[in-house]
RNA sequence: GGGCACUUAGCUCAGCUGGUUAGAGCGCUACGUUCACAUCGUAGAGGUCGUAGGUUCGACUCCUACAGUGCCCA
């Protein structure tokens, strides 16, 4: 491993090469014997039909900082992969193909056929995508991947079930639910989204019974008018609502309507819900149709008369000509009918927002029927608490009001749904009417009656269901196994804000009911996704897709990691354009070739540790910024700070490791053996702490550097398991650091000079330095080799304070000045130029200063030390404008 | 209608509990390629911190209103 490095990281080859040997060597592997303290994070499983997305690769590279960064601590790390078997969108899919392919529908294929179909689809696709998040470098332990329809799965899901039935938190009854006509299925309330559409509010005239007079030109107290954005729905009216206030409507109350193209006698009844201000004050009831008419058909014991099929066709209970008519068809229609009778009052636009199915977006239809609910309110309970207490926190914090106002107002949620893949509805129905058997085994025979007739629940159960025992069924609950145990509760869960509700709520409540434990203790929610106009990245726009995949093949699985990181602030949402992605990719590879100038230079090293007395200037002050990075980084980790942690490690690697320590050692290195043992301490711990950020390109780095010489240093066989630099109790150097300082801002000030009189970089030019301060002096006479090399001095002079140089480009830094003088190189009219630009500069600077201390209140008020400092400040600022004038005195 | 976030350099974003000369990356300009890296180096230009008020000795930072953008809930 120690032949010499190529020009350029190329990440092709590195990567596979070094995924191959982490699974060989088992190093992702956890044990639930260890000893070790367990750190675990649960993946949100993606779908089983899926492909890898930004979004999954965002959600993915910080789950694997945490856990490469924990392993590396010495937790005994899990990262439990699986998928989901996502019931809806896989058996969408999966019913188009056959669709396309062989023209038929799922009722044409039969149940039992399609689940068969389903599963050989997942065979064939199921782990597409956990192979993509190998190429991510995901560090998942994949000897456990687990499916949510696995057996144990399966059989946490019954048990559950079961549980909660016989806790009385699972029952079954006729609502009003969310009802997909596409799907045919019943949604939960947060599976619908809404959207705002333009349509319409139809005011129609229901007249009153016994009603002589011809129905045109009616006057009031000839009927009543209801306004509705549904006029469809009214074919299943069984009664008209006021407000019982409403002064207008009072003496109607009571009083008896008949429902236009039906003929239904519907009483006007009075319920607070109405109010007065919408429409006409005065609305139909339709209680099969609507969540609130449901409410008030309960309330006043009205018929609920259901009038649509499940496909959102018109059934039999609406007149003749109606049936069978999709709804927006009947509506086109009956508006017709009611504007021929001169039943329309009006119509007017109306804007109102109305619900889509998540999954196919088709309008969702408030539909009549029998489910099974989960009662909510005493989980959501618990839920709540256990985040007042601490037990669950969000990071960033706001999500977690976010998180507590949905759990305040939950609502029963709806858990069966009528389609096919999925787990089955564990209650059998005797077909002699017995009561329901709810049971974890599937029963042979009635309990009651003894009756060998009995039928499964056709229903499934919501895909959210079995998603939220995931933190612990993935770990064998029900059986108490050692895994579970060691790991749970789990340590972080890593999410987007999409599925607060959906997931993570559900895995607490259930957590704490059957756990009785908190599933996670800290919640991070990044941000999401977006293309460069801030669109959100979705399949159904594939222009605003930018596949991970296609990133990896071009720029390399760490840059894409880096890339992303460097985007992911504080949760904030994130706008991607493919060219980000070099930003990480021009990072490793200077890292890259940091270390093949670091191996270049250290080939006549014989790996044997050095004194830290022997250590030079450069490489006391690279230490020093080194264990300061390592401070920083690793409390941003342990905040979920992600994009300082990465911000860090980059300006210390290129910024101070390759601007300044490289160049710095360049002329010593091959000679000073105290100095390369510090290079290669130094690149060796850059590498571990860069490690959780860029697995691939610093294991291949890490290698080489291990390999150059044939001894063992006791560093394990990769750099996966190695230990994670810590932070030292106190940062050694702090001297050094300071001095640095001084240097590096002569050298840029000389450089500054330079560039400003265009100078060719590798002319040498004489300087001299001037400086009250004997600190300074000293520093710099003591480090003259590192100033000269740095910033071509060929000559370099210190001058008594009583001289003034002439004929010299003049920059003032601090309490020294740098003179150049300008012999052969320097344009005297454009140096005068940029004296008086940088004096107007300073001129400004210090009246500011002067501004502030000008003011008695700010003297007066404002702290000591502040005042202070703002004294001193001036007086500096006003030393170096004095420097600066006299310097362009010089010149004229 | 309610809630949450955002608005800082041409672009993408940092800037924590009020005192900084308001920062970074990309882009731009100038100079530079045997000597780790042109996937590079050095230097430079570029900002009345959305608007209007207020609190304060002092506001990018705190408060109020307004405008615009996005998300969530109803």
């Amino acid at each position: 491993m120690s032949q010499e490095l190529a020009k350029a990281y190329d990440p092709k080859e590195v990567e596979q090469k070094w995924y191959s040997f982490w699974l060989e060597k088992n190093l992702f592997k956890a044990q639930d014997s260890s000893k070790k303290k367990p750190y675990c994070i649960v993946i949100p499983p993606p779908n089983v039909t899926g492909a890898l997305h930004m979004g999954h690769a965002l959600n993915n590279t910080l789950q694997d900082i945490l856990i490469r960064w924990r392993r590396m601590q010495g937790f005994e790390t899990l990262w439990q992969p699986g998928t989901d078997h996502a019931g809806i969108a896989t058996q969408n899919v999966v019913e188009r193909e056959i669709l396309a392919k062989e023209g038929k529908s799922r009722h044409d294929v039969g149940r039992d056929e399609l689940i068969k179909k389903i599963w050989v689809w997942k065979e064939q696709y199921g782990d597409r995508i956990l192979k993509q998040l190998e190429a991510l470098g995901a560090t998942c332990d994949w000897s456990r991947t687990r499916f949510t329809l696995d057996e144990g799965l399966s059989d946490a899901v019954r048990e559950c079930f079961v549980q909660l039935y016989k806790k009385k938190l699972i029952y079954r009854g006729n609502y009003i639910v969310n009802w997909c006509p596409r799907c045919r299925t019943a949604l939960a309330d947060d599976e619908v989204e809404h959207e705002e559409h333009k349509g319409h509010l139809w005011y129609i005239r229901y007249p009153f019974k016994n009603q002589k007079s011809k129905i045109k030109n009616q006057k009031l107290g000839e009927h009543l008018v209801v306004a509705t954005t549904r006029p469809e729905t009214m074919l299943g009216d069984t009664a008209v609502a006021v407000n019982p206030k409403d002064k207008r409507y009072k003496d109607w109350i009571g009083k008896t309507l008949i429902l236009p193209e039906v003929g239904r006698e519907l009483s006007i009844i009075a319920d607070n819900f109405v109010d007065p201000k919408f429409g006409t004050g005065c609305v139909k009831v339709t209680p099969a149709h609507d969540p609130n008419d449901f409410q008030m058909g309960l309330r006043h014991k009205l018929p609920q008369i259901n009038v649509m099929n499940a496909d959102a066709t018109m059934n039999d209970n609406t007149p003749q000509k109606y049936r069978g008519m999709k709804r927006e068809i009947c509506r086109k229609h009956l508006v017709e009918n009611l504007q021929a009778q001169g039943l329309i009052e009006k119509i007017e636009e109306h804007t109102h927002s109305v619900g889509h199915c998540y999954r196919c977006n088709t309008v969702i239809e408030p539909w009549l029927s029998e489910q099974w609910f989960v009662k909510m309110k005493p989980l959501a309970k618990k839920a709540i608490e256990a985040t007042k207490k601490k037990k669950v926190r969000f990071f960033p914090g706001r999500w977690e009001k976010f998180y507590l106002s949905w759990l305040n107002e939950v609502r029963d949620w709806c858990i069966s749904r009528q389609i096919w893949w999925g787990h089955r509805i564990p209650v059998w129905y005797c077909t002699k009417k017995c009561p329901p058997i709810v049971s974890r085994e599937t029963p042979q025979r009635c309990p009651k009656c003894g009756s060998t007739q009995l039928e499964q629940d056709p229903d499934v159960l919501d895909t959210w269901f079995s998603s939220a025992l995931w933190p612990f069924s993935t770990l064998g609950w029900p059986k108490k196994t050692k895994s579970l145990q060691k790991f749970y509760p789990t340590s972080t869960l890593v999410t987007d804000r999409g599925i607060i509700f959906f997931w993570v709520a559900r895995m607490v409540m259930m957590g704490l009911e059957l756990m009785k434990k908190e599933p996670f203790h800290h919640v991070y929610i990044h941000g999401t996704i977006l293309d460069e106009f801030g669109r959100k990245m979705s399949k159904s726009i594939p222009e605003t897709c930018i596949d991970p995949m296609d990133i990896i093949q071009k720029y390399g699985a760490d840059a894409l990691r880096y890339s992303l990181v460097l985007l992911a602030t504080e949760g904030q949402d994130l706008k991607l354009v493919e060219s980000k992605f070099e930003t990480g990719k021009h990072f490793c590879n200077k890292l890259w070739n940091a270390t093949r100038f670091a191996l270049m230079n250290l080939q006549n090293y014989d790996g044997k540790e050095d004194s830290e007395k022997n250590l030079s200037f450069a490489d006391r002050w690279i230490w020093n910024r080194l264990q300061t990075t390592i401070q920083r980084i690793n409390k941003d980790l342990e905040a979920y700070h992600y994009y300082d942690a990465a911000q860090t490690l980059y300006r210390f690697i290129w910024n101070e490791f390759c601007d300044w320590y490289l160049e710095l050692i360049k002329p010593t290195v091959t000679s000073n053996h105290a100095t390369q043992w510090n290079l290669h301490r130094t690149l060796e711990t850059v590498l571990r702490l860069a490690h959780p950020f860029l697995p691939f390109v610093t294991e291949e780095l890490w290698q080489h550097m291990n390999g150059l010489w044939t001894r063992d240093y006791g560093l394990g066989t990769s750099i996966v398991i190695s230990e994670y630099p810590k932070p030292p109790k106190k940062i050694p150097f702090g001297k050094e650091a300071k001095e640095m300082e001084i240097i590096q801002n002569v050298v840029s000030a000389v450089r500054n000079l330079r560039g400003e009189h265009h100078v060719n970089p590798k002319q040498k030019i004489e300087v001299s330095l001037k400086t009250k301060s004997k600190m300074t002096r000293q520093v710099l006479t003591k480090n003259e080799n590192y100033l000269k090399n740095l910033s071509q001095i060929s000559q370099l002079k210190f001058l008594e304070t009583s001289q003034a140089p002439s004929q010299c480009a003049v920059a003032v830094v601090d309490d020294l000045e740098v003179f150049v003088p300008f012999q052969q190189l320097f344009d005297i009219t454009q140096e005068r130029a940029r004296m008086e630009k940088e004096i107007a500069k300073a001129r400004q600077e210090l009246s500011a200063f002067e501004g502030k201390l000008a003011n008695k209140n700010f003297v007066e008020r404002a702290p000591k030390e502040v005042v202070e400092k703002e004294k001193l400040r001036f007086k500096e600022h006003q030393e170096r404008l004095n420097k600066l004038q006299s310097a362009l005195e010089q010149l004229k």
